[in-house]
DNA sequence: CTTGCCTCTGACGTCGATGTGAGGTTCTAG
DNA sequence: CTAGAACCTCACATCGACGTCAGAGGCAAG
């Protein structure tokens, strides 16, 4: 496949793609004429990267713990990153739950005003 | 309480809280010298502001929804945005949960590596 | 009064993922 | 063959929440 289609089919752009070969994410063929090609594995591996992004992991964290996605060979030491980071995910999760509720309360508040609040509509 | 006071109890920097004025999202007192002050309210609404940065919130939204906090006054474009920012943080946490599972995948690949895995130690 | 710490404003630096534009090459449909 | 779409590299721009530094003023203790 070429960048453009991986891009459509991913729902990203071919600027990040170029970028997360650049950080060693998704490493791609070249054509003679230096032209990347892809296959279609790739599409989900640019999914799992969205994901691991959107979890909060940096590119360079991602670096570190594709390979074990990729082979589930593993070391200590990316061990210990792994659950690092499982466990700041969770801590990330209790905040957004947290935060959720204060909004949640003022959702409240603001549908059903009780004294000394203004509903105005 | 001056800034360093509030800083220190809220675990942020002085910076911050000089950005959060900035943004109204913190108002400050002023000594005729021009030095700001703060009430003991000033810690719990940075540990709010906080929290909702931590949700995803930029200072912006902070700003629009912070009033809606204050007074419990509200609008119905602001109760749009507060709903709307829920559901933000609903989708968030779907997805937060969604790479944890895979993190969780890949530790227990890791801890109890099948065939044709490979567990480094 | 001075020493040392805190505060002030203003402004530039940072970082990470991505946008954007220039200037040029390659592929593909007609 | 040719037009236009897609691709290439390089490199600078962006955005948001701060960090950091300079230069100056404020304030309590000795």
């Amino acid at each position: 496949m070429r960048i453009g289609d991986v891009a459509a089919q991913a729902g990203v752009s071919v600027r990040s793609l170029r970028y997360y070969e650049e950080q060693s994410l998704l490493p791609a063929q070249r054509t003679p004429s230096g032209q990347r090609r892809y296959d279609g594995s790739a599409v989900q591996r640019v999914r799992l990267i969205q994901q691991l992004y959107a979890a909060g992991l940096s590119s360079r964290v991602i670096a570190e713990v594709l390979p074990c996605f990729d082979t589930g060979t593993s070391t200590p030491e990316l061990r210990r990153r792994l659950a690092a980071e499982r466990d700041r995910i969770d801590r990330q999760l209790a905040e957004l739950v947290a935060a959720r509720g204060q909004l949640e309360a003022v959702i409240a508040t603001a549908e059903h005003p009780p004294e000394g609040c203004t509903r105005v509509d």
